[in-house]
DNA sequence: CTGAAAGCGCTTACAG
DNA sequence: CTGAAAGCGCTTACAG
């Protein structure tokens, strides 16, 4: 990386370093017009790039800002991701990614994600669904890594003391979703989810649905756990059924954690030879993209994923920013439910 | 950032900067085991975290891997970016992600983001298809990167002159799977596709899709084109429709340019009171994880898509290695055709 | 307004 | 084996 540096555009230009610098680097003096010119022009004509390294050792400030999820190429933290990284492209930060695998391994790769990030001195570092994953280790390297200036942003759930958060509303928006499914007059419902205590997100939606039953006076006929993934779903909807005809008959309306769980149960059933949305019912949370163009279409809790992400990002950026609201959703009703 | 410097450490333990630093920060040369000790016993006592931009500039490599995709939230770029970041993070490289937006107003983010990873000195620059969205801009950024001794690949094809490339056999596989359901009796096809000249995959699947038809004698009704998205294939599909039931009739088997576009035209089709693989048939491409479990199946054309990744993260950190050959998947049958 | 100089936190020949 | 010192490429008080 033999690139032109600041001293060889300040020799072309025939100024010093520290004119060079205040011309290409943005400072509230700015030169005389005509020196500037020239010192841009000598950039120009180089192809100076500014060495950002440099320029962190020397304000001891990164403009980085490193993102923690679980799964990359689960479009609930993809959709985060891209909203984290819209607002920080707007405002010329960089993000610096780490995926931290599986639900269940994730410690270590957590840790190890964190104490990169802190060792390339990012600004903040924004933790997407990894609260179980956080280890002693972890915590204690975010206490630290705050306790230098850092900022971080956990999203889902307040669970790193002093950081902020982008709150999501998941127990409310689940139990919304069952009570309106119960004013349409479902009245018999099945919910699938993830491990127990794997995931704070996990624990608070099937805490939601338990306050939906609850609230509505609705049955639940069964709660099924399993892999929070299609996979898990596919799995838990072909349990379900074996206990449905073994035990209470349907109808009965399957809620589950998260949309793909309830891609995943649908299917289970559609092979089954059910038909989804008259046979059996189903619903998931999140509203994921690639809902909008599926038939039958999947009924679903809309969050607003990329919002989330922005959020998140502002906050990262802006220590002064208080906490939002907790983000809320709303019920969409498709075919399915 | 006010974190704890080497020279804390060293003076912590009574020793020269240079010694701290050869027994912290890995060298060939390890001090005496009792200084070694006490050197590491300082650093763990203080906390202490290298700082990887100083590092940086001492050695003049960053250990950072730009990569700038599409569309994050887009499966296809999130598993090939999943794999990036896996193969990355084992050899112990961060990843600077940088999302490069819609197809046709992306260049000025690709030149953005490229000119922040010229910045940020990453020691290599990957870039998902991106190649249209290349103005001479970015070219001769890229190519001002790679003369600096940046590495730079690109993955799909290859396009950037000196880069290395993970090429995909987009046109051979498309031609592939054209070919299998021809041979299973379905002679008549329409093709949905993406914008004309706009990623250079949408060209060369489309380029295999005609190299099948004549193949194999089949017979190439329509061929149709919206945007390379869910949406893209819904409006597609619409369209098709009309067409068909104005000119040329069913049976026909409408494959897509990607996954997603023909997701969205299955929806179409089931909107229309079509049976997807009975009344008409449907296959996409590429094989994304949401398939897995979906009813109908969709068959489509399976890409190692994680693979394609990891490759372009072991091109990216060893300029030794050739290019791999062309990476090729699979034809995958489901129920939809 | 401009420049000389110190400093950001490391690494690494070069001496000892 | 260990240390003093130069250097990586910038920024920014501090003088002039």
């Amino acid at each position: 990386m033999a690139m032109v540096t600041l001293s060889e555009v300040a020799r072309h230009a025939g100024v010093s370093l520290a004119t060079a610098s205040r011309v290409l680097n943005g400072s509230a003096r700015t030169p005389a017009a005509d020196i500037a010119d020239r010192v841009r022009a000598a950039a120009t004509t180089l192809g100076y790039v500014p060495n950002a390294q440099a320029q962190a050792l020397a304000r001891s400030s990164t403009s980085l800002i490193g993102l923690v999820v679980h799964d990359i190429a689960d479009e609930y933290f993809a959709s985060i991701a891209k909203g984290v990284q819209r607002v920080a492209a707007d405002r010329d930060r960089q993000l610096l990614l780490a995926v931290a695998g599986s639900i269940h391994s994730a410690a270590p790769e957590v840790d190890r994600a964190v104490t990169a990030f802190a060792a390339h001195r990012t600004d903040a570092i924004i933790l997407a669904g990894s609260r179980t994953a956080a280890t002693d280790a972890v915590r204690s390297r975010l206490e630290a890594y705050q306790g230098r200036g850092g900022r971080v942003v956990t999203v889902g759930q307040s669970w790193v003391p002093g950081a902020a958060a982008v709150r999501i509303a998941n127990r409310e928006g689940m139990a919304e979703l069952v009570a309106a499914l119960a004013a349409d007059g479902q009245r018999r419902f099945a919910y699938l989810t993830g491990p127990d205590a794997a995931l704070a997100t996990v624990d608070d939606r099937l805490a939601g649905y338990l306050d939906g039953i609850v609230a509505t006076g609705a049955e639940s006929v069964a709660l099924i756990r399993g892999e929070f993934s299609m996979a898990g779903g596919h799995e838990c909807g072909q349990r379900l059924l074996e206990q449905l005809t073994s035990t209470r008959r349907r109808p009965v309306t399957v809620l589950a954690g998260n949309d793909v769980m309830a891609l995943g149960a649908a299917s289970a059933f559609a092979e089954a030879g059910l038909r989804i949305g008259l046979d059996i019912k189903v619903a998931g949370f999140d509203d994921i993209g690639v809902l909008t163009h599926l038939s039958p279409g999947l009924t679903t809790y809309r969050l607003p994923l990329g919002e989330i992400g922005g959020l998140a990002a502002e906050l990262a950026m802006d220590p002064e920013l208080p906490d939002p609201a907790p983000v809320t959703g709303e019920v969409i009703r498709r075919a399915s439910a």
